[in-house]
RNA sequence: GGAGAGGUCGCAUAGUGGACUAGUGCGUUCGUCUUGAAAACGAAUGUGGCGCAAGCCACCGUGGGUUCGAAUCCCACCCUCUCCGCCA
């Protein structure tokens, strides 16, 4: 949610804005309302107050007569938040001046390259192939278990996926990060605080009052509603694990081949809770542990900046990592790392305070590992001729194998 | 799932229809005293909304209701704790 002060004064610009994001929220309906709901308001408080001294005075006849005219303004000025707050809450947060204008990925902007992409002397195989010759993964089962979009991880794979978890916690616990397995279901409430349109049109995975969460953020944000940071508590920094889960509704027909797009997989998650003057050094200080990770297993990747029409509800930059697929030719994300300056915060009422300010802290989340993805990447970049798997250096420790036979 | 107890200002507690403008203790901040500190004493100390301001209003778990007037009475819900049951 956006500050109304700064909407009021800045009309224009959160127009230009939004429409940068593919957002068209109605400011001038929403200015309309803001104004006749403050006019009210004061109504209200004034009737609030003779009824005070009506009370005070045992003044039965004036009592009555302020409170018939009370319970209409008040139930004009509920009818009146309500539309308030419905308008405000459709303004997204608004891209950052250095974000890429453009509607979609077309107009992202790559800011490095690095590592070599693989090249092979036969033709390399694609992640399913791979993964079924040497029974590391099964889908047709899972199609007849839960359906499609799902996968069976199974042998060499799963010590993989241990191993990548352990290694991110080492990183990142070193690093000072509080390590935390969250809850994977939220209350109505939270999912609607968080501000992803994905809760709020029920497009989520919803239970029967409550939703499976897509990230472990939308559980480890929330942790700190209604909650008062002081100055030696910042920043607040968690490393998370949990399962994610997704509806991916309207991505029929893409990424169908394996577990590139499942509606369930795990992920290692960063989350940062920082002073509003921290957000950029922040925002490039999870993007190193990123890269510091990457790098680590070895697989080539760049980094892009995100065009604003790419950025969800909520988030005013991102940055994403792609990795090298080779079946694919492409570099495909497997990490993001964006922020939620205090857009989340003031909805969840989470705040700082330190000697000579105060205000609502900046939000900030960031991918360790998607697991799945990442588990692609290495098995294809790593794929030897014969059709075995070579482990990354850095995660021999962890599986005390260094390859996935034939 | 069953039975009971409870949710009040940062923490602890008092408050069962009007003097609550929510008291008291602790904590915190400032001041006095002191070479300095402690102690003692004094004062200040919640959040949000509206307003240029003076100030007004709201908030005692949440939402409704009763009343001229609600922290206090009524209804529903949420959460916590204790005991029982079930269970990885």
């Amino acid at each position: 949610m956006l500050d109304i002060k700064f909407i009021r004064e800045n009309q224009k610009l959160v127009e230009e804005k939004s429409a940068q994001k593919g957002y068209s929220p109605n400011i001038k309906k929403l200015l309309e309302v803001d104004g006749s709901r403050r006019k009210l308001i004061e109504e209200v408080d004034k009737l609030r107050s003779d009824r005070k001294a009506a009370a005070g005075i045992r003044d039965e006849e004036k009592g009555t007569k302020i409170k018939s005219s009370l319970k209409i303004k008040e139930d004009e000025l509920e009818k009146l938040n309500e539309e308030f707050y419905t308008l405000v809450r459709e303004v997204p947060n608004l891209p950052k001046d250095d974000v890429p204008l453009g509607p979609d990925d077309k107009s992202d902007k790559v800011i490095k390259e690095a590592g070599k992409k693989s090249k092979f002397a036969f033709a390399p195989k694609d992640h399913l192939e791979l993964g079924v010759g040497l029974d590391l993964i099964d889908v047709d089962r899972a199609s007849k278990t839960s359906g499609a979009r799902f996968g069976f991880i199974k042998n060499e794979l799963v010590i993989l996926e241990l191993a990548l978890v352990r290694l991110a916690f080492d990183l990142l616990t070193a690093e000072g990060f509080i390590a935390v397995i969250p809850p994977v279901i939220i209350n109505k409430k939270i999912a609607e605080g968080l501000g992803y349109p994905e809760y709020e049109t029920g497009e989520g995975y919803k239970l029967d009052d409550q939703f499976l969460v897509g990230t472990a953020e939308h559980s480890i944000v929330p942790m700190h509603m209604d909650e008062t940071f002081g100055e030696s508590d910042l920043p607040k920094r968690y490393v998370g694990f949990s399962t994610a889960f997704r509806r991916e509704a309207g991505s029929y027909g893409k990424d169908t081949r394996g577990i590139f797009r499942v509606h369930q997989f795990d992920k290692v998650e960063m989350v940062s809770f920082v002073d509003p003057k921290d957000d950029d050094k922040e925002h490039q200080f999870l993007l190193s542990l990123e890269e510091k990770m990457v790098g680590q297993l070895g697989l080539p990747y760049r980094v892009v900046n995100k065009a604003a029409g790419e950025l969800g509800f909520p988030t005013a930059q991102k940055y994403d990592i792609e990795i090298w697929i080779p079946s694919q030719k492409m570099y495909r994300e497997t990490h993001s790392a964006s922020t939620n300056t205090d857009f989340q915060s003031r909805r969840l009422n989470i705040k700082y305070q330190s000697k000579n300010q105060k205000g609502y802290v900046y939000i900030l989340n960031a991918t360790a590992f998607a697991i799945g993805r990442t588990l692609i990447a290495i098995m294809e970049n790593y794929q030897q001729k014969d059709g075995s798997i070579l482990v990354p250096k850095a995660l021999q420790k962890y599986t005390g194998f260094s390859k996935i036979p034939r």
